[in-house]
DNA sequence: TTAATAACTTAAATAATTTAAGTGTGATAA
DNA sequence: TTATCACACTTAAATTATTTAAGTTATTAA
């Protein structure tokens, strides 16, 4: 009846800053924490959590490491995070199909 | 730099149960309480929230009556509440559309 | 040698969502 | 006939999520 299981949809890549940083993590590649804050244009705090909760089901990993002598945490997507995010995109695609299938009618 | 504006997703329709309310609505017209509670699979609590945030963004309206004796409230997607969601599917499209033209590279 | 900045982390406050309980009315059963 | 149950919501309480703000450690600039 329904398109899509919309009660099943991952919450872990709902949000509109995970769905950006694993966007980010897949197209470019590993990126640093200060890189992330930039291109989501979002503050510390937040973004940091965001990120804690995507590596606590192991969406992405984490790497800290001194560079130039300061702390520099690198973030990386793992395969279930592009399963995951697939499976996501793959739920918007149906949704997007079904409504404008019904509009035709 | 963002294939979308992340930040600016609309959060009115994106949570999983707003998104299926305005899907429901948009593809089968007016729709009353118990038949989106049966639809979506929720609880009555959580739905009549839901139902009211959405109100009171103006994406739907609702208008109670007495059939058979008993209560019953339908709601109606609003011509905003078309143009919202469709927006929302756009920038879902074009994230899709993104993603899939980077795997190619 | 204070500031000021970088790169986070932690904690507090706010907002969103879910779960649970409450209301009024009609129908059903003892 | 009166107690119980179900329907269609509403309201309030509890939980969870998200954002805002403050704190830490080190490092460079004034």
């Amino acid at each position: 009846m329904n398109p899509i299981d919309f009660n099943g949809l991952d919450t872990a890549v709902h949000g509109p800053i995970r769905l950006g940083i694993m966007t980010a993590l897949q197209v470019d590649g590993p990126l640093d924490f200060t890189t992330l804050k930039k291109r989501l244009d979002t503050v510390d705090g937040s973004l940091n959590l965001h990120l804690g909760k995507l590596e606590e089901c192991t969406y992405i990993t984490s790497k800290k490491a001194f560079v130039d002598l300061r702390p520099k945490t690198t973030y990386r997507i793992t395969s279930t995070g592009r399963k995951a995010l697939a499976n996501y995109l793959q739920s918007m695609k149906s949704l997007i199909e079904y409504l404008e299938s019904a509009k035709e009618k």
